[in-house]
DNA sequence: CTGAATCCGCGGGGATACTG
DNA sequence: CAGTATCCCCGCGGATTCAG
C-alpha cells in the first residue's frame, strides 16, 4: 500500500500514523470472516441470526467478535429494536456499501478463475 | 458468495463441489498476507529478497508459505535462474493481474474512508 | 540468496454455560 | 434471540538452523 519514499523529516510523522492506520484498517477488513459478513449484508438489512445462517460455517463468537469490529470501523450499523424477544438489526453503512462493491468483484474474479485455478492447482500437485 | 437454493437433486453435485472450492479459494486469497504480497508484485517482478522488505513486516516463513500457495493457485510464476547466488523472481499470471485490480479497490477503499473510520472508532470507543 | 525443516509459545477460535 | 464470559486446545506463525 504505497505510501512513498519516508525520511526522518518533521510533519512526516502525521504521514506515517496514517499509513500504519491503513495497514490497521487494511488487516481488519482483509480477513475471510469480515469480508463474507459483508457480502451478505450486501443483500440487505439482517438479524444476528439471519447472518449466523448465511454466513456459512462461521461460529458464534466470531460473528460477534466481526460485528464489533465492523460496527466499531463504522462499516455496519447496529440497530436494536426493545421488543421481546430481542431483535438486532444490522446494515451496512455508505463505506460499508463502498467495500461490498470491491468484494463483489472478488467474488466475481473467484467464480471467473475457478477452473483456472482448479487446474493449476492439480498440476502443482504433482 | 451466492449459489442460490441447493436441493437433494441429481447433478446439483458438481454445483455443491464448485461452491466449496469457491470458498476454499476465498479463504486462500482472503488474507492480509496474501493479499499485500500479490499488490507487491503489481509493481512488477519481483526476487524474494525483494518482496521480503517491501511486504512490510512479512516473516521468513510466511513469505514462502504464501508465495507457495499463490503459485499453486497459479496467481505467481516461479523462474528460477541457474545462477549463484540463486536468483528467484515471482510475477503475476493474468489471473493474478486480474485479482490485483480488484486489491487496487480494496486500497483504494482505504485511503478513501481513512478518515471516516478513525473518526468512527473515536467515537465507538467511548 | 532461496528454501525446507524443526521447535515452541501465544492467541485465535470453538464449545459451553449464563444473563437480559 | 442477542450477547458476554470462561475454558481450553490446536495451529498459526516467529525464530532459528541446516542445505543447495
Amino acid at each position: 500500500m504505497g505510501t512513498k519514499q519516508l525520511s526522518g523529516s518533521p510533519e512526516d510523522a502525521d504521514l506515517r500514523r496514517a499509513d500504519s492506520l491503513a495497514r490497521e484498517i487494511f488487516s481488519d477488513v482483509a480477513n475471510k470472516w469480515a469480508l463474507l459478513i459483508i457480502e451478505a449484508l450486501g443483500e440487505g438489512t439482517r438479524r444476528f441470526s439471519e447472518l449466523r445462517n448465511e454466513v456459512e460455517g462461521i461460529s458464534h463468537k466470531m460473528l460477534t467478535q466481526n460485528l464489533r469490529m465492523l460496527e466499531r470501523n463504522g462499516l455496519v450499523e447496529r440497530t436494536v429494536h426493545p421488543v421481546v424477544p430481542p431483535r438486532v438489526e444490522y446494515t451496512l453503512t455508505e463505506p460499508g456499501q463502498a467495500l461490498r462493491v470491491t468484494i463483489d468483484g472478488l467474488c466475481d474474479w473467484t467464480h471467473r478463475y475457478l477452473g483456472h485455478i482448479d487446474a493449476s492447482r492439480h498440476r502443482f500437485d504433482a
